[in-house]
DNA sequence: ACATACGGGACAGCCCGTTACT
DNA sequence: AGTAACGGGCTGTCCCGTATGT
């Protein structure tokens, strides 16, 4: 009687606990990385067992391909996508992203950077699976910010720019600018990026 | 087990295996990063014994914490600094620097990435003794730049720039870059961002 | 997990499922052990799910216990005791038994022995439940075998044996010889041994 | 406080602990088998720690060989080749191992077989590894009663047989022999098999 | 009857660090 | 300085059985 005995509770709820799962994973992902993160740490931030999460996914690269499919491809889409394809030009949106981003990191205690840099330079080189799935991702996001540019382009608002070249130096920029501010903890590279970005799309 | 040992010998020089200990480290962390990189895999790279092994670094940690500073550091310096201060101006350094790794990077078969982004990224939220290192190489990073983008300004080879934020802006293009050449095991994301910031460095 | 359900139907077929289930098992139990073979394996074979399969064997031990009763025995019944009860003679029963199984392995790619010998030796020390049903097979072995014998002593046309004894010297030969099939993965053994009976059964 | 801690000592003693791994893993496969037994089995039995397990042998299946190569192998030389090849004829020798080991599992209270026939009927097939070292054995213990046979034949002591052929024969009766015996828990087999042999030799 | 979701508990393997020894 | 033996602990995986749902 030392120990109560959880007493656990089936809760017949796949999709949930599918959800909980990725969710937790993903967080885990993010803040620690994919090597460092334990079954045992999903499994508990999941609040489930090991025998549960083993019926929905059978390894741990089936969760990685997984958030990266449904968790990190979806908050691409959200954060930096959507807000993009609906402004009224790259410039803004882009600058709003930009913005957003960073308010959301000054708002938090720890800079952990971005998902997506995080993951690919952790499993893109071991795993040709996980490069795969990475490479979509970054695929989209370049491909819609080049259709932005070219609609920028098309309505005189940007000069002559190669709309490709262009989209993947912006994704280049905000990467490395995420790869510092976790470096320092701090948002500075952020802003400084940002800045330069703005004033080439305006040049 | 069952086969006679292979009756290794001892070598008695301590600066050589020290040398070899930090250099079979800082490859297997370059390419395979360092959670992922076991003791075991150090020992068998480097030709020792994990006696042998701890004799020079009492824990993994201290392993971690000597490539960052006697194998990744200086390794920026001589690929990026050096380079960059020898060079008339920042646009030509940056320009060299570029071309180097990119073609370096064409001959391999397979892209790593860049030794700092991919240990910066990995440790620097984890472990606040890796994260003072690596903030440490990328401020000295950033001042060598900084104080090539003053000399440029003082002598009128670049516009009116913030040195210390342009300093930024590079590194974290040329970061973000080699993310993406990494995901992409390419160098197209470096060649753009080549061009691109020399155009601005012209502007 | 990411992709749709396979959308299984219901067969409803009881009889069939529970057949299905056994003959999947005893496939297992002979190639690769009952340890070795998992409830996944049976399911996966059976092409059932573990509920169905649940629903007719409570445990792992049942079937077991069903192959052992519905396979194997009826097994050694057809291969061995049927062919023999029906022949003029033990010596000419046994020695057409020996043949068909010996042709029967040289057809196949792989030796797997004898199905009775094979849990025998796995099972019989482990559980006593297990032990019982092989004895009883064993045992019904030995007495049609016996039972023929008495009738060639009675009819003069083998000399003064024990019929019992040479029943089992009979099964203990032939279950070494498949032992030995297996562990040679070839069928000389069993043409030796038969030889060598068939030789004493006419002295 | 509650459990003492076990307080271990180091026994740096490389030979003795292989010795007890051995040791320990050979009889736990000769009662339960190679695929039941557990590494944890071992280390208990062995009175080791499982990190002290691995510096030996890195997996089961390496103690799975060296348990053939190292105490089976040998046990077979020792109850049956080496009392056949020190009798006066074949005969005398098979009758004695044959009673000698039945004497022994006489005074046992669980009748677990033949150690080598356990393990090659649970791995040859599974595994060319242990097949192999299977087949070496068998091949040395068939060899070892044909060089008695060929020795009894030139000097008259048995009618014209085939060496190889009836050493096979034998090797597979007692085999048989060992399984029924196992089976029945009890050596009535073996006293049987031993009587239906010697008047072969004889005849 | 059948199908899916789930629980608890191992399994083999391995990892990092230390200790005894040369 | 260098070597091999060893300890304790944990990792990802999987297994068997059950409970819930249709």
């Amino acid at each position: 009687m030392a120990d109560p005995k959880p007493a656990r509770r089936r809760s017949n709820d796949p999709y949930g606990l599918r959800r909980k799962v990725l969710d937790a994973a993903a967080s885990l992902f993010q803040s620690r990385g994919y090597a460092t993160t334990t079954m045992q740490d999903i499994v508990a931030r999941a609040e489930t067992t090991a025998g549960a999460l083993h019926h929905h996914f059978p390894t741990k690269k089936a969760i990685g391909l997984a958030v990266l499919r449904e968790r990190v491809g979806p908050t691409v889409e959200e954060t930096w996508l959507a807000p993009v394809t609906a402004a009224r030009s790259t410039s803004e949106g882009v600058g709003l992203v930009f913005r957003s981003i960073q308010e959301e990191l000054d708002a938090r205690q720890a800079v952990n950077g971005c998902p997506l840099n995080n993951l690919a330079l952790e499993l893109s080189v071991a795993d040709p699976e996980f490069r795969k799935e990475i490479q979509r991702i970054f695929g989209r996001w370049r491909e819609a910010l080049a259709v932005k540019l070219r609609s920028d382009k098309a309505a005189g608002r940007v000069g002559k720019i190669d709309p490709e070249a262009f989209a993947t130096f912006i994704i280049a920029t905000y990467s490395g600018a995420m790869a510092i501010a976790k470096a320092e903890q701090g948002t500075a590279a952020l802003k400084i990026c940002r800045k330069q970005i703005l004033r080439e799309l305006r040049a």
